[in-house]
Order: C-alpha cells, then structure tokens, then sequence
DNA sequence: TGTACATCAGTGAACGCGCGTTCACTGATGTAC
DNA sequence: TGTACATCAGTGAACGCGCGTTCACTGATGTAC
C-alpha cells in the first residue's frame, strides 16, 4: 500500500481511460485525464505511454484482445452474435477500435473470423461479407439506425439471409 | 467585394470545414479553424452557428443530402457500389455522418436505401442487410482491412454473393 | 546480513497552445417616411 | 429621391480551460559486494 510506487500503473491506467471512454467518448481521452482517475500525477503517464497516441493505440490493441477472445470457437451465426454484441456492450471502444490504430491485433481479430470459414469453397469472400455484414450492422446498430429493433433479432435474421448466400458458393 | 458583410458566410463555413475535415480529420475539426479558413474574425461563426456541435451537426447532415444525390436512381448493385464510393471518396465525413450527429439527415438517407428493395419480399430485412453489407464494407475499407484488394471488385463479389440470399427470401 | 549505489517510477511547477465563449463595438444594409 | 434609424453581420480584445509536454526533482527498489 506504499504509495509512490503504484505497481501496476500502465494497467490502472488503461483501465483508467477505458472508463472515460465508455463514459464520454474517444474525443475526451487525455493522458492527463487518465492520471487523475488513476490516482496519480499528471505525467506520471510518460513512463509508460509516449504520448497521447500510444494510449489510444493501446486501448484499441486491448479492445481488439478481448474481441478475438469473445469470437475464438464460436461457429456460424453465433460468431456474428458474438461480434455484435461486443459492440453494443462497448460501443466506444469498438470505434476506437476501428479508427486505424490498432494496426496488428486487428489483422489478429481478422484471422479468428477467417478461420471460421476455413472449410466454405470461398472462405476470403466468405469472411469479407460475414465480417462486413456484421460490422455494418452493428455500426448502423450503434447510430440508432434501426431504432425500435431487437438488436439480436435483427442480426439473426440478417446472418439467416445471408448465411444461405454465403454457403452454396459452389464455384471453387 | 466589400469584405465586411461575406455574402454567403455559412456556407462558406461549411466549405471550409469540410476541407479541414478530409485533411486533418474531426477531431481538429474547430469553429475558430473554420472562421480562420473562411477569412473571417474567429466568432463571426457565432452569428450561423450557436457552437462546435452545431458545425459538425450541419457537416453531417449536408453529408447524407449529399448521399442521398449519389444513391437516388440506382438500382441493385450499383446502389450499393454508390454507397462505397461515396464513403472511399470522402473518409472523413463518412465517419463524421455516422456519430450520431445528424438526426433526420440519415433517415433520409435510409429511405432512399428502402425504396430500392420495395419490389422483394421481405424489404425491410433486404434493405437492412445490403446496407449493413456495404456499410460494414466500406468501413473495414477504409480502416485498411482489406488492404492490397481492389475495392470495388471486391464490393462486387460480396454483392454477387449476398443478392443471391436476399433475393430469393419468399417467406412473405 | 548490511551497506552503497544505480535505476527507475513517480512528483510538482511551469510553458505555450488552441479552443470555446463572452463582451462591447462598428460597419453595412435595407426600410419607413 | 433623400434621410433617419433599426437591424444585423462582422470585428477585436479578453477570459478561463484543459491539454500535451518538458524540466529538475525525489522517493522506492533492487542488486553488487
């Protein structure tokens, strides 16, 4: 409980921020905001994160690490399911997550949504149109496009249209 | 040419901005900026429009009328192919429009989307799924998710695929 | 087991910046008579 | 056609704010001997 050292800062402090986010969005992220939270002062941060990009960069890498996570064995539509509903539980961090920060561990998110397409004659233009139908929907989901909706309804009744689609692909 | 009353002053606003906007993204998007950009003292804004949210609130929406142009007439896959260019053309006010900020703007721009699949069956389902497809497609685009693909060869694919599912839903 | 010292995580003051916003103002426009 | 005046769009100075970032620092940790 010596406070000085505070042991795990850069968790705390991810943590710190993941908050704000959820709470007021990605424009409200700070480094100095996050030390507050965590408890700690204003540049404490600069020991474990460069500088404001490195922060967000690092919440996006999280956020696509839990994702891949939530996705890992899921089949068929339950796959989409999973993916939407990581975004409307943290609709913030799912569009941080898609504002070209996270650089790798997307292509990591990626390749779990490909594998699970491993065995259709298409499996890239299979992943891409399941990957994008869930996506967009989810997005549009987020803006109250299809306000009045049952999310869950909604998507299982898309991925029922589309999975018919995807699958008869004969042609390879 | 007298210079103290602007003639047009909103939209020139709005011009500007939309410039700052593709080149330096929303987050920098300010009213001072805008003012700056237009050649005008830095609360000129003030007199069109009552703060920041306003500004980006009005970008918005002039994105969905202008989407709302480039959608009308199409048909099938070019709707969709539309929809993509659009979004590949303008990045930037295409994540802008989709922040909850324009309101009536984007119903809008859905109900041209609807027309479009008003002859199938179950239209509501086809018209949220083609634009949940190509929503989701153009975002992953963007994001570079996709990168080394040729975007709109790889839109037509996932349309190729994905008409076939709606098309013959005849439950109705 | 004890001590010297390097290392490193955190502190606190300070800077400069751009922003939103308010204020009292001034110049141009247009309308009533 | 001319003049008085209301209206309104723009100006310029000023404020307070939170931010990113730098600096010299200090306290805790851990390791060599």
């Amino acid at each position: 409980m010596s406070t000085y050292h505070h042991g795990d800062l850069p968790a705390a402090l991810l943590k710190a921020a993941g908050k704000t986010l959820e709470q007021n969005g990605i424009a409200s992220l700070s480094l100095r905001d996050a030390a507050r939270r965590a408890g700690v002062s204003h540049n404490a941060p600069y020991r474990h994160f460069p500088d404001r990009q490195a922060l967000l960069a690092a919440l996006a890498r999280e956020g696509f690490a839990r994702l891949a996570e939530r996705l890992r064995g899921q089949q068929g539509p339950e796959l989409g399911i999973a993916y939407l509903r990581f975004a409307l539980e943290h609709p913030q961090r799912f569009r941080l997550m898609f504002t070209g920060l996270a650089g790798d561990a997307a292509q990591q998110a990626y390749r779990t949504v490909r594998d699970a397409f491993d065995e259709l004659p298409r499996p890239e233009l299979a992943a891409a149109a399941a990957w994008s139908l869930m996506h967009g929907l989810a997005q549009l989901l987020l803006e109250g496009q299809f306000a009045g909706a049952n999310p869950e309804a909604l998507a299982r009744e898309v991925l029922g249209a589309v999975r018919f689609a995807v699958a008869p692909q004969r042609s390879g």
